[in-house]
DNA sequence: GACAAAACCTATCGTAATACTCGGAAAAGC
DNA sequence: GCTTTTCCGAGTATTACGATAGGTTTTGTC
């Protein structure tokens, strides 16, 4: 039950925009440094994050990353599905529950509603922060 | 965020004997078959739930697993903690928030605290549903 | 006592995903 | 024109997962 860096660093690196919100492009360099990521990893996510709208870019010197919307726009569990798809921790959540792609007794199993219930309850948590949230905490805590 | 088949399989072997709770040594090659797990690879996995002491075993013909506490006594939790350690979304919520053994600056990481939460609302939920309540489930099905 | 059924044990292994790394092309400010 | 930056596609090393294989030991039953 690990959450890949993709889905890490994608809210770090938000998170770090966020910060810098209203500031102007901020480099791809900057943030990787200060969240301490490597530079051409999070190339590749921020392209995630930018095809799927929540940041868009400035190419060329003096370019870089900006959010689309406000940061208490966007929360973290957006952030997540973007990076790693739907939270599900069986692929048999998946389908619809009469489809059997993943499990052909996915109708009559029990443990199924188990893991509902683990999706469920992780992306009720994960809905309820946003980037936002997360800002005033740091202010918080200096 | 995916559950191992570990897990899973752990589970679903559980959920069996709770079925048949009471009905003698189940063998390892029924639990197999019913669940549609390879033999080979469950005697591992009921290797790990004899050592947690969920299970004993009576070997020889006419031989198989029994549960060491009622059905009622075991949450999928439990179950699933054994067979996959800690719940822990990201590895920085293993160690102590100051001995930075997974992360330098776990003391000052405002992620930390999402990951922990999450990590408690999944806790949450697999601990409050034992083997007892899905056999009633599977009664309900029926 | 032989046999078959079952648990037990150790080792191996193919596949796929993860988390990068590399090398460059294109864009844009100065 | 130079530097800074984003953009893009390919390659790669490591790891974990999910088994598979091949045996040994135990024990009930005929």
């Amino acid at each position: 039950m690990k959450l890949s860096t993709k889905g890490r660093y994608g809210v770090a690196a938000m998170y770090d925009l966020a910060l810098h919100h209203g500031q102007g492009p901020i480099s791809l360099k900057s943030v990787a440094a200060r969240q301490g990521i490597s530079e051409h990893y999070l190339e590749q996510l921020m392209g995630i994050l930018r095809k799927a709208g929540y940041v868009y870019s400035i190419r060329g010197a003096q370019g870089g990353y900006l959010m689309t919307k406000d940061p208490d726009q966007v929360s973290v569990g957006d952030i997540i599905r973007i990076m790693e798809g739907p939270i599900a921790p069986v692929d048999c959540l998946l389908g619809d529950i009469e489809d059997n792609k993943y499990c052909e007794r996915a109708n009559i199993c029990v443990t199924r509603g188990v893991w509902a219930k683990v999706r469920d309850s992780i992306n009720e948590v994960l809905d309820s922060i946003t980037l936002a949230d997360l800002c005033r905490e740091e202010k918080v805590k200096k």
